[in-house]
DNA sequence: ACCACGAAATGACGAATGTCATGGGTCGCG
DNA sequence: CGCGACCCATGACATTCGTCATTTCGTGGT
């Protein structure tokens, strides 16, 4: 029929993969008719097959959800992308929309606001919560790339040294880039400063 | 028909819990008799209905799938319970078998695994995945309740003077702590041990 | 009664970290 | 062109952190 919806999923958890799966069969003019664990695998199914609506997760391994969005809307500008996650971070929701997805939304969201995003995806809609969408934009990532890189190492409690070290750079740099960091987000350390940003969405 | 299972879902996530449920109903001598968002919750339901099967997710607000294990057991000794999470942590596995859950399964694995150990659950088998059980024993928790507490509290960057005020100590006894745990685990600093004994369930 | 052990503290020392001033270099923009 | 950003580095300094030796105190075990 060609009022049905296919739809390809993508999230890496088989089981919760499975459950969506079961979930959204339960509307009758939608069909899952592919799935995925990972960006990577997503890719090479769509290089074979045609679907309306990609619904994806975000943390994923090899290619992750924001990645795979844009690159799926340079092979296929028509399709219509669903990004799916657990985090309400402005970081990842500014990069799903400047890659065009269609919709952004909350593992924590009930399951009816996926089933309508689907269908107003089709249509051409953005769906958008207002909310995220206000925090997105208010607050802005303030770090360069290089304080990002550096915050990046810091996360797993590296020395200075290591980082200057798998950076390229001298030591005295590190500690340059975690202390402008360290002021740009108003904290005391660059443990602080790594939670902070991580929590933001800006890693 | 009595041959029916009747399960309790417990799940955080409204999208994930509503997918699960969608899952289980799929066999046809399942039926998911209620669910909640949290542990508390849960216990509530429990007080009022009855179930066959507790099946659980570990991360939640309130109280989390552990402690509502052994809650819902003391409760109702004959309660199957099925932990469904995200982290192959040996600390949470441990935790979970001494509470007397029936199956430790994580969402990794396939939907199958699920629906076959609630099950076996019934009839009174555990269902361990025994790479898991292996790791769960040959890597006891190294960590004093202290030490525990300190890094709890040092995980998000804060001083040691900040630690000590939170917990009622002097700087210098946070400080030999630290320097205890960071020795234990063999790692260099506060920050690595943090993530280390997270990442190990110890936390 | 004795011992072992964890909890808590102190003081001291070297190492790592955070800050600041200062010097460069490149690049894009008005 | 000059200006502002971001990038890279060095040196100096105070603070924080990690380590170690040592002491006190309470609890539980034998």
């Amino acid at each position: 029929m060609s009022t049905t919806i296919s739809i390809l999923l993508v999230e890496d958890q088989e089981m919760v993969r499975a459950a969506l799966a079961a979930l959204l069969e339960t509307e009758n003019d939608f069909a899952v008719v592919g799935t995925a664990p990972d960006g990577r695998a997503a890719l090479e199914w769509l290089a074979d097959h045609e679907a309306d609506v990609l619904v994806t997760d975000i943390e994923m391994p090899q290619l992750d959800g924001l990645q795979l969005c844009a690159a799926a809307r340079r092979a296929r500008p028509d399709l219509k992308v669903v990004i799916l996650t657990t985090f309400a971070r402005a970081g990842y929701f500014r990069r799903a929309m400047s890659s065009g997805a269609s919709a952004y939304l909350l593992k924590d969201a009930p399951a009816a606001a996926l089933v309508s995003a689907i269908r107003a995806s089709i249509t051409g809609q953005k769906v958008i919560d207002p909310q995220l969408a206000a925090e997105a934009w208010s607050d802005p990532d303030p770090l360069t790339h290089r304080e990002r890189q550096v915050l990046r190492q810091a996360e797993g409690g590296a020395s200075s040294e290591a980082i200057a070290e798998a950076l390229g750079l001298s030591e005295g740099t590190v500690r340059n880039y975690l202390s402008s960091a360290i002021g740009k987000l108003q904290v005391r350390n660059r443990a602080e400063a790594a939670a902070l940003a991580r929590a933001k969405g800006w890693l």
